[in-house]
DNA sequence: TGTACATCAGTGAACGCGCGTTCACTGATGTAC
DNA sequence: TGTACATCAGTGAACGCGCGTTCACTGATGTAC
């Protein structure tokens, strides 16, 4: 490998080219069709190289959930710190830009969510949950839901979560060129989660 | 093939056993993962003669989510037929015993919802759409959406959808020797609904 | 009913290909003294 | 500062394997007369 940097620096440098140049390959393909020949070739580094870095395709898979988990993340710390998190429209526009900055790293999230393999499956489950617990512990913070159970905030948590992630699924998929079709998309999602919002307020078996 | 029946009559045995074989391999794989032979080798026929049945394994993928996809339309279909579609609790244990009873067509459709090629996915998108738009009809039928627009109705009846397909999600996973983890998620899904069901009693801005 | 021919689901050999993984190696970088 | 040795990221040849697809075929079933 070329480029500056003591030995340490450039490795770490050709492990993150390995996690960068698979999640580029991912863009219109499942992981599991990726081979890890085609990923050392878009590297630039020959086949064998790559067992230095990881012990298979599948432990890259599993950094690679680690890596992308972060960009879903942020997306509750930019709402706390921006806005309030509960507020609907303001937080659906973080997280729009949040998906726009990191397509490939949902992309990646949303296509092996189900269908990948287990271990990837698992680590995806692993991050989904704790997102819908941190979320679920904004929850708890909110005036509207002072007096709920934590059980019960934690069913509210996951039905935001899908909500979110339904969201996020259709904002992937959405043409980019299409600037209506993208407003749409905000519209319905805005709406699913005011109408949640307000199914919340009147709850009563408490 | 051995076996009775025309020769036109065992051409479709052949058939469907190709599609009931793969749908066999999938139980913790994904589709893509699944090659020619392999499924050709569980039938007992020789590779060349999948091509009589399918162009391809693509091909014939298309064609099981057609198969699965019936089992998905069955669940609105005895929830009309049995109960009031918008009872919750009798709704819900229907969607229990339909996945029961297609289990694998159902976990074809979730884990390749979005992890799938192109084409299957296109396929799958196409009828939870229906299912969508089957629901909305329903729904606009119900006393309480007697005044919504349609458009509005179509919102709502996709927010159910997610929610019932994650539920199916959770019961697929669910280990089923452990009959107290089924019950946990069938009163969060009914919760998970109720609450939106409530929050469509007070919406207001139509 | 019997015969001659057409159809076609399934066979089996063969092909070229990309794959993951092994192994012994090279030579630049790092370390001990 | 200079030397001798250790480390280790990346190399390149080689392997055996399962893959999708081609092709000419077989022989039971179907059809026309």
């Amino acid at each position: 490998m070329t480029g500056p940097g003591s030995r340490t620096e450039r490795k770490e440098r050709t492990r993150q080219a390995l996690l960068d140049g698979t999640l580029e390959l991912l863009d219109d393909r499942s992981f599991s069709s990726v081979s890890l020949r085609e990923v050392t070739r878009a590297v630039g580094i020959v086949p064998t190289a790559f067992y230095r870095h990881f012990d298979s395709m599948e432990h890259l898979g599993v950094n690679l959930v680690e890596m992308s988990a972060k960009a879903l993340r942020q997306i509750l710390r930019d709402a706390r710190r921006h806005t309030d998190a509960l507020a609907i429209e303001a937080s659906l526009t973080i997280v729009v830009r949040q998906v726009r900055d990191h397509e490939r790293e949902f992309r990646f999230l949303t296509q092996e969510r189900y269908g990948g393999a287990p271990e990837i499956r698992r680590a995806i489950a692993t991050e989904i949950r704790i997102f819908g617990r941190e979320l679920a512990a904004d929850l708890s913070r909110a005036p509207a839901m002072r007096e709920w159970d934590f059980d019960d905030i934690e069913w509210v948590a996951d039905l935001i979560t899908a909500t979110i992630l339904d969201f996020i699924d259709h904002l992937l998929r959405a043409d980019r060129r299409n600037p209506a079709e993208e407003r749409d998309i905000l519209q319905r999602g805005e709406k699913q989660l005011r109408l949640i919002a307000l199914g919340v307020q009147h709850w009563r078996s408490r």
